[in-house]
DNA sequence: AGCACGCCGACT
DNA sequence: GTCGGCGTGCTC
C-alpha cells in the first residue's frame, strides 16, 4: 500500500491525474497546495492537490512528483467544491476552472534550458550549418531556451535539431520550473553596526571630511531616521541628501552603510482616515431595511433602485453590519465600473480594508490580493473586483453584491469555463451560507423573473436622491427631419439646440454613439468594392487615428487604400459612422468648445480611461461623445443633456435580447443627466419613434418592458422561461463542419426534438479562417438540467469517435447569453 | 492543450 | 533522396 493523491492539472482533460508520493510528502501535503508534477516525456505542470489516499492505480504505474510547491494549501475546500460547481454546470473540465481561477503567476510551467556540454569537445566541422550557429551562440551565452533558439534560426520548429545536437552529444538539455511570482523588495540602508559607538562614529565622519558628499548622505541618514523613527529606504535618502545612487552605493561597498531588504506589497493604500458613512434617506431606510427582510426568508435579493438613487450608500451599510460580524465581502462590478470614482468613494469610507482585484492588475499584484484574502488580512475584507474575483479564496463570506447586475461582461465567452459570474455567485454565497444582493437600475428579464417569482427577495427604490427628476425624454423623429431637411450630418436641428442651449449655461453633454453593427466601412463609389478581410467573412474598418483598416474580430490590418482594390477608381468612401465620425462632426457644429471621446481606441493603456473621466470631472471637455463605456455607474455632476445619436441600429440587432439591452443601455445612459439639482434632458434620435422599446425608455417603465418581453420570450422559448445552450463547432474545411454540425443536430433531435435549433451558419460566417456552425438546444423548465447536460455530454461524445469529425474544435455554452 | 510518432508531397 | 507538412494517439 503506497501513498498517492490526485492531481487537477490545467488542461482540458476530464480525468484528474494520480500521483504517487513518499511518506514524508504524505504527512505534509494538504488538499489544495500546489505541486509540479512530470506530465507525458517532458514537460512539468502545476497541479492542484484535490485528494491524499492510499488507492494505487490499477492501469497503471504513477509517476513521482517533482516538488510540492507551497507550505499550505492556497485553495481552499470550498473553492474546490464551487471549481467542481462550475465544471458540471458549465461543461467544461476542472482544469479549465483551475486555469481561469489561479493568477497566472501560480500556474508555473517547465522551460527547457539548452546548455553546451562541456564534457566533450565536439569537431565543429562535423556539424551542420543550423547546428553550427546554436552551438556557436552557446559560447556566447551559457544556456538557451527553446524560444531564443527559434529567434536564432528564425524557424518556428526547432525541436529536430536540438535532438541531433544532443545524439551529438553537443549540448544537454534540462526542465527548469521557475516560481513566477517574486515578492517585492525595497531596498533600505543603515549605519554599519560597528559605528554604533559614540567614539567609532566620530573617527568615521573625521575620516569622511574629504568626502564631502558621502559625509552629507550619512549626515541626511541620521536626520530622517531621527525625524521618522522608521528604517529609511534608499529611495529616500537618496532624494532627500539629493546623492546619486553611485554615491550611496560607494558607502555601502566601503561598509560604511549596510543595505537589507523588506518585503512590501505592491497595492498599497495610502488614504487619510476612514470617513463615516453618510446618513441615508428616508427611502434609503426604508429599502435597507425590507432588504434585511427578504435576506430572513431569500439567499438572494435583487435591488431595482432608480439610477441616482443613492444605491451604493445602501451598500455601504449593509457592508459595515457584515464586517461588524467578522466576515468578508465581495463586492462585484463590471470590469468597466469599476473606476476610480467608485473605489474611492469606498475606500473613504472603509479605507485598508479594501482590496481591489481586476483584469489590469499585473499577475504579481493578483498573486498579492490572493494572499490577503487567503490569510483573512484586514487589508482584503472588503474586495472590490471585477468577474474573476468570484474565485478568490474566501473563507469567511458574509455578503456578496452584484452591482449593475443586469451587465453581460459578467458572463465569460470565450475560453473555457463559460461562467456567468453573477450566477457563480449566488452558488458561492451559499456555499458560505452568506447572502447575495443584486443591483441594478434596468434589472436583467432573468433576475426581475426570478424576483417575481419568489425565488429572490425583491426591493424596490424609486426616488432619486435628493429627489432630483428623472430627466426628460424627447424622442427626435430622424426619417421626418430629413424629409424636412432638417439634418446637419448626422445632428437633428432639435439637437443642435439643446447642445446650444446646453452649452451657452455652462453645462456638459455626453452624446452617445453605439458603434456596434454599424461601424465606418469603406466602399468604392465607381464599383461598390469594399475591402475584406481575408480570414474573416467581415468588411474591414476605417480607423482614421492610425489611417488604417483593421478587422475587429481577429485584429488584421492594412494601410488605407489610396484607391479601390477592385476597380483602380480613386473615388472611395466612407459609409456608415462611429463616434469617430460624430467626433468630427461635433467640432465642425461648435468649434469653439472642446470635444473628447471615450470609445475603445482612446481609453486603451492602464489609465486611458480615467484621464478621460477626469478630464470631464474636471470639466476639460464639454462635449463627450462615446461607446457603450458611458453608460457604467458614472456620476457626473455638471453633465446635463444626453443625446443618443441612433437608437435603430441597436433595436435592429439580431439577438433575442436586442430590446432588452436597448431599454437598459438607454436608461443608463439617461441616467447620466442631471444627476444633482437641476432636471436633465435625453434626446434620443430615431427612425422609428413608435417603438415600443422607446416609449417605455421615454417613461421610463420598466414593468411595461418587462412584461412585453417576457410575451415575446415565453412566445419564442426564451430565456428566462427556457434555458438554452449554445453548441459550436469550428473547422478550417467548410464541408467539414457543415457535415460535422448537421450529424450533431440530428443526434440532438433524436433526444430534444423541436428544442434542438440549427445547425445555422452565425452572421460572420468565418473568423481566423474557422467556419463557424450554431446549434442552439432549449431546455423547458420542467426539464431537468443535469439530466439534458449527460445525455448532451453522451452525444459529444460519440461525435469526438467518429474519425472525421474528430478535428473539428466543439464548443458549449451553458446559458450563452 | 501539448507533444511525439508516423506517413506523404516539394525541395537540395 | 531528405525536410517538414499535419493526422492520430496519449498523457497518471
Amino acid at each position: 500500500m503506497g501513498n498517492f493523491i490526485d492531481v487537477i492539472i490545467p488542461i482540458p482533460l476530464q480525468k484528474l491525474f494520480t500521483y504517487s508520493i513518499t511518506e514524508a510528502e504524505f504527512d505534509f501535503l494538504k488538499v489544495g497546495m500546489r505541486v509540479a508534477v512530470p506530465f507525458g516525456k517532458s514537460k512539468i505542470y502545476t497541479g492542484i492537490v484535490y485528494a491524499i489516499h492510499n488507492t494505487a492505480p490499477t492501469a497503471y504505474e504513477a509517476k513521482d512528483i517533482h516538488q510540492i510547491l507551497d507550505d499550505s494549501p492556497i485553495v481552499n475546500n470550498i473553492q474546490l467544491e464551487l471549481w467542481q460547481w462550475m465544471a458540471k454546470y458549465y461543461m467544461c473540465t476542472l482544469g479549465e476552472v483551475m486555469r481561469a481561477a489561479l493568477p497566472t503567476a501560480f500556474i508555473l510551467e517547465s522551460e527547457t534550458i539548452i546548455t553546451k556540454n562541456k564534457l566533450r569537445l565536439i569537431d565543429e566541422s562535423t556539424l551542420r550549418d543550423d547546428e553550427f550557429l546554436i552551438y556557436e551562440a552557446l559560447h556566447h551565452q551559457s544556456s538557451l531556451k527553446i524560444h531564443d533558439i527559434s529567434n536564432i534560426l528564425d524557424k518556428k520548429n526547432v525541436l529536430p535539431i536540438i535532438k541531433r545536437l544532443i545524439d551529438k552529444e553537443a549540448i544537454s538539455v534540462e526542465e527548469e520550473v521557475y516560481e513566477k511570482y517574486k515578492p517585492k523588495l525595497v531596498r533600505y540602508v543603515k549605519l554599519n553596526s560597528k559605528y554604533a559607538s559614540e567614539s567609532s562614529l566620530q573617527n568615521l565622519l573625521e575620516d569622511l571630511n574629504r568626502a564631502n558628499k558621502q559625509k552629507e548622505v550619512v549626515l541626511t541618514l541620521f536626520s530622517i531616521s531621527a525625524k521618522t523613527k522608521k528604517p529609511v529606504k534608499v529611495s529616500d535618502l537618496s532624494n532627500e541628501s539629493g546623492a546619486s545612487s553611485s554615491i550611496i552605493k560607494t558607502l555601502i561597498d566601503k561598509g560604511i552603510l549596510e543595505e537589507y531588504f523588506i518585503q512590501t506589497d505592491r497595492v498599497q493604500y495610502s488614504g487619510d482616515e476612514n470617513e463615516d458613512s453618510k446618513n441615508l434617506n428616508e427611502y434609503q431606510v426604508k429599502a435597507l431595511s425590507e432588504i434585511n427582510a427578504c435576506f430572513n426568508e431569500h439567499q438572494v435579493t435583487l435591488l431595482h433602485g432608480v439610477t441616482s438613487s443613492g444605491k451604493t450608500e445602501i451598500y455601504v451599510k449593509l457592508i459595515e453590519d457584515v464586517l461588524d460580524s467578522g466576515k468578508q465581502v465581495l463586492y462585484l462590478l463590471p470590469e468597466i465600473a469599476l473606476t476610480t470614482q467608485l473605489v474611492t468613494r469606498l475606500q473613504n469610507y472603509f479605507g485598508e480594508q479594501v482590496a481591489i482585484f481586476h483584469s489590469k492588475y499585473s499577475s504579481f499584484e493578483r498573486v498579492e490580493v490572493w494572499n490577503n484574502v487567503l490569510e483573512n488580512s484586514a487589508k482584503a475584507q472588503i474586495v472590490l473586483g471585477a468577474r474573476s474575483s468570484i474565485f478568490l479564496p474566501f473563507n469567511n463570506l458574509g455578503l456578496i453584491i452584484v452591482d449593475e447586475e443586469h451587465e453581460q461582461s459578467f458572463k465569460q465567452f470565450d475560453p473555457a469555463p463559460r461562467y456567468h459570474a453573477r450566477d457563480t455567485a449566488v452558488v458561492l454565497a451559499n456555499l458560505h451560507k452568506a447572502k447575495t444582493l443584486l443591483g441594478s437600475a434596468t434589472p436583467s428579464l432573468e433576475s426581475y423573473f426570478n424576483a417575481k417569482q419568489n425565488k429572490y427577495g425583491f426591493v424596490e427604490l424609486m426616488q432619486r436622491f435628493n429627489d432630483v427628476l428623472m430627466p426628460d425624454v424627447e424622442l427626435i423623429d430622424i426619417k421626418d427631419k430629413l424629409k424636412r431637411k432638417r439634418m446637419q450630418g448626422h445632428f437633428s436641428d432639435r439637437l443642435i439646440e439643446e447642445m446650444t442651449e446646453t452649452l451657452r449655461e455652462g453645462h456638459q453633454i455626453i452624446l452617445f454613439q453605439n458603434r456596434r453593427g454599424f461601424s465606418p466601412i469603406v466602399e468604392c463609389n465607381t464599383c461598390g468594392h469594399s475591402p475584406q478581410c481575408p480570414n474573416c467573412d467581415v468588411s474591414l474598418t476605417y480607423h482614421q487615428y492610425r489611417n488604417q483598416l483593421r478587422c475587429h474580430y481577429c485584429g488584421y490590418n492594412m494601410a488605407m487604400l489610396q484607391d479601390c482594390m477592385a476597380c483602380g477608381s480613386q473615388d472611395l468612401d466612407n459609409k456608415g459612422f462611429g463616434t469617430e465620425q460624430i467626433e468630427e462632426e461635433v467640432k465642425i457644429l461648435f468649434p469653439d468648445y472642446n470635444v473628447g471621446r471615450m470609445d475603445l481606441d482612446t481609453t486603451r493603456g492602464k489609465y486611458g480611461y480615467e484621464k478621460i473621466i477626469t478630464a470631464l470631472e474636471q470639466q476639460e471637455i464639454d462635449i463627450l461623445v462615446g461607446t457603450q463605456m458611458l453608460t457604467k455607474g458614472l456620476d457626473f455632476r455638471n453633465v446635463k443633456l444626453v443625446g443618443i445619436m441612433n437608437a435603430d441600429n441597436m433595436l435592429n440587432f439580431p439577438d433575442f435580447r436586442a430590446h432588452e439591452r436597448s431599454f437598459q443601455l438607454m436608461v443608463q445612459v439617461s441616467g447620466r443627466a442631471g444627476r444633482t439639482e437641476e432636471r436633465g434632458k435625453v434626446l434620443i434620435q430615431t427612425y422609428n419613434p413608435h417603438h415600443n422599446i422607446l416609449q417605455q425608455v421615454s417613461t421610463n417603465n420598466y414593468i411595461d418592458m418587462f412584461k412585453e418581453q417576457m410575451n415575446d420570450r415565453y412566445n419564442y422559448k426564451y430565456p428566462p422561461v427556457f434555458k438554452q445552450i449554445k453548441i459550436t463547432l469550428k473547422h478550417k474545411d467548410y464541408n467539414r463542419v457543415e457535415t460535422a454540425s448537421i450529424w450533431y443536430a440530428k443526434s440532438l433531435k433524436q433526444v430534444f426534438e423541436t428544442n434542438v435549433l440549427g445547425p445555422e451558419s452565425p452572421p460572420i460566417a468565418r473568423i481566423r479562417n474557422q467556419f463557424h456552425k450554431n446549434i442552439l438546444v432549449k431546455i423547458p423548465k420542467e426539464q431537468s438540467l443535469s439530466k439534458t447536460k449527460e445525455a448532451i455530454i453522451k452525444i459529444n461524445n460519440s461525435f469526438q469517435s467518429i474519425k472525421d469529425f474528430r478535428s473539428v474544435k466543439v464548443i458549449l455554452n451553458v446559458d450563452n447569453f
